[in-house]
RNA sequence: GGCCCGUUAGUCAAGCGGUUAAGACGCUGCCCUUUCACGGCGGAAACACGAGUUCGAUUCUCGUACGGGUCACCA
């Protein structure tokens, strides 16, 4: 049976790599129709403690549907579920080890000397006192090397000279995240460990813990990190590198977790040319050697395409209601439009993040004075003086039509064009220029003298100059 | 600097000894078309370098270069 954990530290925000984390490791459980993926909070550092942030990781990963199994939050067979609760047990443990001989009290730091050899190839003083206090350290064998099975990067081995006595229990009685990661992830049962690979040179440690303990280690899953360029890691001091950076800047749940599922992950065989994978299908087809080993650099635009492709698959109300949430000028509009839902569907096809919602409507809601070299247009041969005498002229026509809809105000402005020998190309561009004074609108002429209804769209036409 | 890991188009990447070296984003041409999009059909664009192994290397091995990680009482 799978048992994984995604174990977050309550420091902040959630971010984009350790989101892909958790992402991989509830998918990697969910294979298994017994699979658990456990939550567990890592708060030994009390001084990085963040006031929320732990309910901050709870509420990302429900946006997200991670949902978990075991956790603070809902209990489980192995509670407690946060590190701060179980500080007694780690003591024991690292007793237990200085017992065996594989650990030991050290000193060397108490006077603050941040110089202390602790490297075994510069033994530590302490190794050999039968000291009673101070920090609890692991002791490295001398000489040999540590390796361990990757499940990304195969054999990993690592001499043990390069090996710290790492520092296994506090002087605040707190464990370190490394002896914490390996006391839980035994008791707790966790059978395949998925993490970023800056982890990949403190694993040979952990093994030798478990050696020491006689525990089976888990199955090693290291990922790449995910980069803002080829020489910087997407960081937190870039303003967004975090899930709800994304969220706020209209990016839709779904659209995200695809990205960077991609991300240094990617579909092998049959499936090697999708690229749209709903939460349901990445737990269905990832697979650890689709596992990328080398940094992917984080490309905003693809995102923006994707999002697109996932916002146009939404149905309507939906995107409607989540398009309201990022738009001031679509609600102040709903209820005011000859024919909102048009005007929906239309901002469906051409919206990439939500937020370029509100800037694309204005028009529908106010008119403001536009240059007139909006009329000017090569293409559609039209220039202001034209423009002009057309929307005088089709006026009249406009007042006397009943049947106010996309469709028949189309067909009945082309019928009338061809009657009149006036190209179409030319009085539709005028219309729509003069109804939004915008280059650039949600839909065609006809498409908003729909939106707007007739009396809005003569008032407008009327007021063209 | 020591140690560890990596290197296919601008980016994400498929490939796992013999391929016309996929696909996507971006860029771009055309079609559709009442603008821009959406959709459809095309195009340009890549195996870091050097030695081996082999009948044959993008693929295996070793160097070099470049990049990343790590070397905390942080995780």
């Amino acid at each position: 049976m799978i048992r994984t954990r995604f174990a977050p530290s309550p420091t902040g925000f959630i971010h984009l790599g350790a989101l892909r984390t958790a992402l991989y490791t509830y998918c990697l459980a969910k294979q298994d129709a017994q699979g658990v993926f456990v939550l567990r909070i890592e708060d030994t550092d009390t001084a990085r403690f963040v006031d929320g942030a732990t309910d901050a990781i709870y509420n990302a990963l429900r946006k997200c549907e991670l949902v978990w199994d075991e956790g603070p939050d809902i209990g489980g067979g192995y509670a407690p579920y946060i590190q701060s609760e179980r500080k007694s047990l780690y003591a024991d443990y690292a007793r237990q080890l200085v017992d065996s001989g594989h650990a030991y009290y050290c000193e060397c730091d108490k006077s603050g000397n941040t110089d202390t050899v602790r490297k075994p190839s510069d033994k530590c003083p302490c190794r050999d006192k039968k000291l009673t206090s101070g920090v609890i350290r692991q002791r490295i064998p001398l000489d040999g090397e540590t390796s361990y099975q990757d499940e990304v990067y195969g054999t990993v081995t690592f001499p043990n000279t390069e090996l710290d006595d790492q520092i296994l229990l506090k002087t605040d009685g707190m464990p370190t995240y490394n002896f914490a990661n390996v006391v839980d992830d035994h008791l707790m049962g966790i059978t395949h460990v998925v993490r970023g690979n800056e982890y990949l040179s403190s694993t040979p440690k952990y093994n030798l813990l478990y050696k020491a303990f006689g525990w089976q280690p888990p199955k090693y899953i290291h990922v790449e990190q995910i980069m803002r360029d080829a020489r910087h890691k997407l960081s937190k001091r870039d303003g967004d590198a975090y899930f709800e950076d994304f969220l706020s800047k209209g990016f839709i749940v779904p659209a995200i977790i695809n990205y960077i599922a991609l991300l240094g992950w990617s579909p092998r065989g049959d499936i090697a040319e999708q690229e749209i994978f709903s939460l349901a299908e990445l737990v269905q087809y990832f697979d650890v050697g689709g596992l990328s080993k080398s940094p992917a650099i984080f490309d905003i635009d693809k995102l923006r395409a994707l999002n697109g492709k996932w916002i146009r698959t939404l149905p309507a109300d939906e995107f409607e209601r989540l398009a309201s949430d990022f738009s001031d000028n679509l609600r102040a509009l709903k209820g005011k439009l000859n024919n909102y839902p048009l005007l929906i569907e239309l901002l469906q096809k051409r919206t990439e993040t939500l937020t370029d919602i509100e800037n694309n409507i204005d028009f529908l809601l106010n008119l403001e004075k536009f240059d007139n070299s909006l009329y000017n247009n090569k293409k559609s041969k039209s220039t202001h003086e034209i423009a002009l005498e057309l929307l005088t002229g089709v006026l009249p026509l406009l007042e006397t039509i009943t049947d106010w809809t996309a469709a028949n105000l189309f067909d009945t402005l082309s019928a009338y064009c061809s009657q009149n020998s006036i190209n179409k190309n030319t009085l539709f561009h005028a219309l729509r220029t003069a109804l939004s004074g915008k280059a650039v609108t949600p839909g065609g002429a006809t498409d908003l003298m729909d939106i707007l209804g007739k009396q809005e769209t003569i008032n407008r036409t009327a007021l063209a100059k």
